[in-house]
DNA sequence: CTCCTACATATCCATCTGGTTATATAACCT
DNA sequence: AGGTTATATAACCAGATGGATATGTAGGAG
């Protein structure tokens, strides 16, 4: 049993290089396997794989379409990630905001530079 | 050796759940190994590593203090993954709009107008 | 100096991960 | 049906990862 939720999954899956690069291949477009395993040394059943945490993590989707099963990127499931990044760059700057805000009124040197 | 680059080592560090809660917790200011590990239940060394982690791909920094050595968000270190992530946002609304344009203009419509 | 505190480092262990080759399945093509 | 193509699955393996406990180190307090 695997209690990780949603962002654990799709942060795990960016985390390998050769699954940003297939994200990154499919966002110009749809592809097959064999068209995904071109750019790679690596072997096709490694694709499959990879492949399959992409889709386990909601950020590729597929359908079967006669001999082949071409995959394609769900955007939706990005924003997830980079809200919560820039969640985290809000709370930042925001404390950053407050710290130089609290230094204006608290510092007793009134002139500072040069 | 390590090989690989600045965004593998910074998405493989937010991979990890525990390391994401330590960012969040820097986020909103900066703190010591003893006050980041309060809230978890793993040890003290498990957070030492997870810190390293986390200062190897430059998102967080330290500086020794005393006794201790409070650790601070690198916010600037997060704009590499932001970047890549809106980056490939970009590329999939891109190729969306052109395939639109592309259906729009190919689509055997009985009639257009002029 | 001695003890305590805050943290780092060493070692070990179980599990996860990414790769391999071999084989299965299913669709298409004579 | 028999052969090829596209992809999935199984079994296996080496190395990475996350955790534990034990110990080291350096700064502050007595």
């Amino acid at each position: 049993m695997d209690i990780r939720e949603a962002s654990d999954v799709k942060f795990a899956a960016l985390a390998d290089r050769t699954r940003r690069a297939i994200l990154a291949r499919l966002a110009m477009g749809e592809a097959t396997v064999a068209e995904l395993n071109k750019p790679f040394q690596i072997s096709q059943p490694a694709i499959s794989k990879h492949l399959r945490v992409l889709e386990e993590a909601g950020l590729i989707e597929s359908v079967k379409l006669g001999q082949s099963r071409p995959r394609r990127l769900r955007p939706q499931a990005l924003t997830e990630l980079t809200d919560w990044l820039n969640g985290l760059q809000k709370l930042w700057s925001d404390s950053f905001d407050r710290l130089e805000t609290f230094l204006a009124s608290e510092t007793p040197s009134p002139k500072k530079e040069d």
